[in-house]
RNA sequence: GCCGACGUAGCUCAGAGGUAGAGCACUUCCUUGGUAAGGAAGAGGUCGAGAGUUCAAUUCUCUUCGUCGGCUCCA
């Protein structure tokens, strides 16, 4: 016998060879059906593989997210054999499940795939999940395994198992498809009721460029009917808050084939949106301690040069604009530093006026590899809310907090609370895409691992993501597709203070280098917007809001009372638009509604005579009549709420 | 950049080898209406661009530009 611990703390004795599925049929029949798979000393195991030894274990569910990632994984097993019913022959590389369903990565050869043939690959799939195969787990030979894949002649498999050690080779059969897989995976294929392959897409093999690039089908599956229906009408809705389609509908920013891919237009209301948020930033950031400073649009190549940006990207840019006379060259800037770099060299700076922070919000151009453009969330040109802090190294880590908490500062201001921070660290196996010496860059991540925990942030630590400079802090927000952003950003440099040989003298009267942190909360103009638009499903604050109210005269008979109303709201800065089309009201509040105004102002014949308004709401309706003072305390203090809520 | 799909009026979309259609928006007229679409008439497109096949192409083929979904990249 042996003793198995669950979750409550209970412990049982149980028969050796105990498998998760009979533990749970010894509690209750009803979860016997529901599991799916079972945590066994913290490891995600079969439901059916055997306990031989005492161990804590855990029933995992559809409810668990490993629960829901193992029917995943198996569904992407479930879809190879299916297609390999299909197209005999196809070669496989790797299936996993991801955030939401699975995808697998096919060598289709001489077959070509596209939506049209998604149905039958689904029909196939539930015929197979109806056959109810059990997910086989067999321990494989490093021998057995390559004899079996070179007989298929799938070089993918044979590639994986090349990589893995003799002794921990493992396959899973179901039906007629045998897999290289790890596992865990769900009892049988009954399990899965309910499919829907999502997209196709090319993929490289391991990811590289330099490799083939196999065919990836992409799926997502369920336990039930109901929940795929349900998740594919919350796919429609999420469609619907996409900053693309609500860009255009409320007229924010346009696309000009003329003006140049990626290179956004922004309409008079998106301009306005811009324009609040980068003032609510200048604002707060004056009270921070930084100084303005303006740089042009292009810079001396050779300015890149010592930056070390024209090595790391000269090649894939927007190549060099030669001067008529001379053959000088000039880039347009892809990024605010070495101007500020050259801002700080202007006269010599001592240790009493450090940190230094110059703030701009510089407008950039980068050329993004073509298929990369995605609406304003990845453009050509976009404006950075940046600034670069110059300051003494034992002032790193109190500048980055302070940083830390503008950046929350910002994300708070607009209600983003699902943000994930992210320490985005140098890749260790490919020290060659990064400049500088070991020690500098433990110390650049030493201080913003420290920062961070000062500041009580949770983080998940990235390798890989870092600048070619130095370690990053990111802050990464979702879009409504799932897609994850970058926002905010702040980055620990050592090396271009180096670069530009950027001094300052010490109380010992000596000359130092000082550390340069670049930071910006929003990241960009464009992306943040993008990405607020989604989060807010266009209905930004009232604070932000292009058009704030909307004036609607009853009739034309009401008309000039409506426009005194309109120009006293003016002056108390509120802005909008005064409807006097001539229309039925119903039609002018439908209008506004669609225009996602967030404030309406209804006049007529009561008001007029007794000198009010009525006000109705955004996606609320009517909320009463009050006077125009009442109305604009009501406004303000909206606004106040809003803003004070995060201080 | 790579793989795949798509590109018809300002917007959303239908259509077909014989030089195009709807709804909304727009313009004009009627209507002066009280909380999510009042009525009528009108105007609007070399069907993304270029080349080829054909008696004939917007429809078929190729090229190109752009968009979308991914991959790779992201200072």
């Amino acid at each position: 016998m042996i003793k198995i611990t669950l979750p409550d703390g209970a412990v049982r004795e149980y028969q050796e060879g105990v498998t998760g599925l009979e533990i749970a049929k010894s509690i209750s029949e009803g979860l016997a059906r529901n599991v799916i798979a079972a945590k066994v000393n913290g490891e995600v195991w079969d439901a059916t593989r055997g306990i031989y030894a005492d161990a804590t274990v855990q029933l995992l569910t559809w409810n668990d997210k490993e629960g829901k990632s193992t029917f995943w994984h198996s569904s992407a097993h479930l879809m190879a054999e299916a297609l390999e019913a299909l197209y005999p022959g196809i070669k496989f590389g790797t299936g996993p499940a991801i955030e939401a369903g699975f995808y697998y990565d096919v060598d289709l050869g001489d077959f070509s795939f596209s939506q049209e043939d998604f149905q039958r690959v689904e029909e196939k799939m539930l015929e197979l999940a109806k056959q109810k195969n059990p997910y086989v787990r067999s321990e494989v030979s490093k021998k057995d395994a390559i004899e079996f894949f070179t007989e298929k002649g799938d070089p993918y498999k044979l590639e994986l198992i090349s990589r893995l050690e003799d002794g921990s080779i493992t396959f899973y059969k179901q039906g007629a498809f045998t897999d290289l897989c790890k596992g865990p995976h769900i009892p049988d294929t009954s399990y899965i009721k309910a499919v829907k392959l999502l997209n196709v897409a090319g993929a490289y093999w391991n990811k590289d460029q330099n490799n083939k690039m196999l065919t990836r089908i992409y799926g997502i599956t369920f336990p039930k009917q109901k929940e795929l229906d349900e998740y594919l009408h919350l796919l429609e809705e999420a469609k619907k808050r996409d900053h693309r389609k609500l860009g255009k509908e409320l007229e924010l920013f346009a696309f000009s084939e003329k003006v140049g891919m990626g290179l956004p237009l922004w309409l008079p209301k998106g301009a306005m949106l811009r324009d609040r948020l980068e003032n609510f930033l200048k604002r707060t950031q004056v009270k921070m301690g930084y100084s303005p400073v303006v740089t042009p649009h292009i810079g001396s190549k050779q300015l890149y040069i010592t930056s070390g940006h024209w090595e790391k990207y000269g090649k894939d840019s927007f190549q060099p604009i030669h001067t008529p006379d001379d053959g000088e060259e000039f880039l347009l800037k892809p990024m605010n530093c070495p101007h500020h770099c050259e801002i700080y060299k202007t006269k010599p700076r001592s240790y009493k006026e450090l940190p230094i922070r110059f703030a701009e919000f510089g407008t950039v151009y980068r050329y993004e590899q073509s298929g990369e453009l995605h609406g304003l969330t990845r453009v050509r040109g976009f404006t950075q809310d940046d600034a670069h802090i110059f300051c003494r190294p034992d002032q790193v880590k109190e500048e980055f907090c302070k940083v830390i908490d503008l950046v929350l500062y910002v994300l708070k201001s607009l209600s983003f609370d699902n943000y994930t921070a992210q320490i985005s660290l140098r890749d260790l196996e490919n020290p060659t895409k990064y400049i500088g010496d070991s020690a500098q860059w433990d110390a650049a991540e030493q201080a913003i691992r420290e920062a961070a925990q000062e500041k009580g942030l949770q983080t998940v630590e990235v390798p890989g993501e870092a600048a070619f400079y130095g370690p990053k802090l990111d802050f990464m927000v979702k879009d409504a597709l799932g897609r994850q952003w970058q926002l905010g950003t702040i980055q620990v440099d050592y090396q271009l203070p180096q670069r530009f040989e950027l001094e300052y003298i010490g109380a010992d009267n000596q000359k130092h280098r000082p550390v340069m942190i670049h930071r910006a909360p929003f990241g960009s103009l464009e992306r943040f917007i993008a990405v607020l638009t989604e989060h807010c499903a266009g209905n930004f604050p009232l604070w932000l809001s292009p058009e704030q109210i909307a004036v609607l005269p009853i009739s034309e008979k009401y008309e000039s009372y409506a426009q005194q109303v309109f120009d006293t709201l003016q002056q108390y800065d509120i802005r909008g638009i005064f409807d006097n089309r001539d229309e039925k009201i119903g039609r002018k509040i439908r209008d506004a509604e669609v225009k996602k105004i967030p404030y309406m102002i209804i006049v007529g014949e009561k008001e007029q005579l007794d000198n009010k308004i009525a006000v109705r709401k955004h996606g609320q309706g009517d909320i009463g009549s009050m006077s125009v003072n009442d109305f604009i305390k009501l406004f303000e203090e909206e606004i106040n709420n809003m803003l004070r809520r995060t201080l």
